[in-house]
DNA sequence: ATTCATTGTTACCTGTACTCACAATGAACG
DNA sequence: CGTTCATTGTGAGTACAGGTAACAATGAAT
């Protein structure tokens, strides 16, 4: 350790770790036969942070991602019942999603599988060490932000991840 | 904080932290013009932390990924000069991926746009957080192990990626 | 000699996200 | 009013990363 590129190696391990996280949540998928992809999962995850149902951009900035991405992460949830595209009569471009009954109910497995791999992941940590972990991560995301675009405006409906 | 869902939370950081380090290293690679994908540099440097060069199957359990992958992104580098394949004498059936000049000369620009990347993502940091954040991904990836296989049989030639 | 394991690869498919172009809507301003 | 410009979501196309399955060549074991 204390290695020539420290900063970059920590980017290495980062990105080994996320693969495996990305391996084992997508067995998890598999297992349980939700139906839906991991994306697809974690869209319906940050959708339920929302008080009120969030518009296609919202979760683009959100996820960190293309506006288009998005539209296909939600074609495929809608596909599957687990959420609804409800016109905003205020705003006619604008599109909010709603999660359906059924997408509430696949959210709940979603929990528990998203859990256990997390559980499976962090195994060789400690309480105290994930504790660590966890606000360094946070301190790294909410830092900087921006996605493709540059920053968020602010007045979102009830982001903050938590 | 202290969310109902701690581990899950921290792996959705994990996953966005990746989003976000792709991106940046992608963005850092096309104005270079290196002419070479973000997997692909993985492949490079990891090529670099090997004494003697390696086989085709050791640098898929490295990289935790399939054989397959492997041949793909060894393909684009060969293809542009950066490595070389060459036969095993000892074992007609193995592979040995070598380092050319270009591809060390390469993997020098390559180290600055990624000390660059990694420099950009870990801003909100100070030098003392790096160091405990390093450490905690270090414990991580070291546990467990095991990409799409179970684990390493040990004897590799020059490993521990640091 | 036959059988089995290793090694890399051919062929194909999925998931994810990106760019570009565009239609529909809304806002600003003459 | 009409013109112009920004916002919002999407169709079409592309790139990249990785996974499965089948296989040919080689090596090892019996």
């Amino acid at each position: 350790m204390t290695a020539p590129d420290p900063d970059g190696l920590l980017a290495e391990q980062l990105l080994r770790l996320t693969r495996r996280v990305h391996r084992i949540q997508k067995r998890y998928l598999e297992r349980r036969e939700l139906g839906i992809t991991p994306a697809q999962s974690r869209l319906l995850r940050t959708l339920a942070h929302y008080s009120s149902p969030p518009r296609m951009a919202d979760l683009a900035e959100r996820l960190e991602v293309v506006p288009r991405a998005v539209t296909t992460l939600v074609d495929g949830l809608e596909a599957h019942g687990k959420v609804r595209r409800v016109p905003d009569p205020a705003n006619r471009r604008v599109i909010r999603i709603e999660l359906t009954d059924e997408g509430r109910e696949t959210l709940r497995e979603l929990r528990a599988a998203r859990r256990a791999a997390a559980a499976e992941i962090l195994a060789p940590l400690g309480e105290r060490e994930r504790e660590q972990l966890g606000e360094l991560l946070n301190t790294l995301v909410d830092g900087p932000a921006g996605p493709p675009c540059e920053e968020r405006p602010g007045g979102g409906p009830g982001p903050v991840e938590g």
